[in-house]
DNA sequence: TGCTACCAAGCAAGCGCTTGCTTGACAAGC
DNA sequence: GCTTGTCAAGCAAGCGCTTGCTTGGTAGCA
């Protein structure tokens, strides 16, 4: 038998640095990419030295590992939750849109979701399968609200290549989209599924 | 006046290491990615020491200066022999499409293609502008054949978005086609046609 | 006293790139 | 036909620097 050891809570504000290096990681992993990146960087950049970092992470392969499940699990969250809503097959799937898109390109997971993106190939084999697995029960979500868009007579083609073209266009946002540009997250999610759909009825 | 001096052909064959040396790099920088492919890696790919490629090439990014201008020279090339023959807007459509899926997922450009796509930000700005330069001229294409077929009455958005919704996911395909998988490149172009125009009229 | 979280210092390996030199092919001069 | 000079295309060796990571020590809290 043992026993769960949980690190220990320092003071009253979150002392939690390991999560502070995840975030630093994360940004720089997008924004240089993961190969790129130095761990005199990641430590520069939460005001550590170059060896300290190694005390809360094995190596820098596990911080990458840390920075692509938190992306993957972020999202997944979200988008779960407007895919269990209760609203219309066009409604549930616009709320998809924007969860998805809100990861990719908000504030607080988009360093993670873009290394998910784009960095996952130099993640070990055996994390990456742990990954793949994760990202396969992601993708069923989208299969099946296509089918639902289907049933509901709204698009022609639910196939498997057909959501792969939807993932394309929503992840490829990722190299357009500019925060202080002209369209907002909900702007691009309602011309995504107006383009795909045509335009909602009239009430 | 003075004389053009050719350099001097060895034996038939074309000894041309320059271009064997962009090859090899195109690969492994889709491979392994720009950053963590070395020039040792490369000039070994070739057959060579690891101070050679330096005869042919000042530094290491200058070699993926050529390798993205070769992708993005042969993508315009055959998306332009594409738009500019005189076909129905939807033949020209789907030729446009076949042609960009055919660099990027078929056997000569692939290399380059991918490492257009996704190694571009490695590039110095000046090298980068360039790029950028000829990345318009070929969305103009693009933009040019939605125009045609929102005239046509078979499209209904037109608009920049939905050229940028297109692109994204015509550049994924690159991570998820697989050559020896069920899909040709030429039932995607034609699946992807129909998923945004709807199947085309019977004759 | 013991433990957490870090620092100072540095190690071995690998990096891009340079240097001086070699080699085989060819052209010109005699 | 032989020598001599030039040139493209590399090789062998290694330079200075950076990389991921390790180690021994310690300040500060419990």
């Amino acid at each position: 038998m043992s026993v769960q050891i949980e690190p220990r809570r320092v003071a009253a504000e979150e002392p939690n640095r390991r999560a502070e290096i995840v975030r630093a990681a994360g940004r720089l992993f997008r924004e240089k990419g993961y190969a790129a990146t130095t761990i005199r960087d990641i430590a520069g950049a939460v005001g550590m030295r170059s060896g300290s970092p190694f005390y809360h992470f094995k190596t820098k392969n596990d911080m990458l590992r840390a920075v692509v499940l938190e992306g993957m699990g972020a999202i997944n969250a979200a988008v779960a939750r407007a895919a269990n809503s209760d609203k219309s097959p066009r409604a549930r799937f616009e709320a998809m849109l924007r969860a998805h898109l809100g990861q990719l390109l908000g504030g607080d997971g988009r360093d993670f979701a873009a290394a998910l993106l784009h960095e996952s190939r130099h993640l070990e084999p055996t994390v990456l399968a742990e990954l793949v697995a994760i990202k396969d029960r992601y993708e069923a979500m989208w299969q099946k609200v296509l089918q639902d868009l289907k049933r509901a007579g709204l698009i022609a083609d639910d196939s498997q290549v057909a959501r792969l073209f939807l993932l394309g266009a929503l992840n490829w946002t990722v190299q357009w989209y500019r925060p202080d540009g002209s369209k907002s997250i909900e702007q691009i999610a309602r011309q995504l599924a107006n383009f795909l759909i045509g335009k909602p009825p009239r009430p």
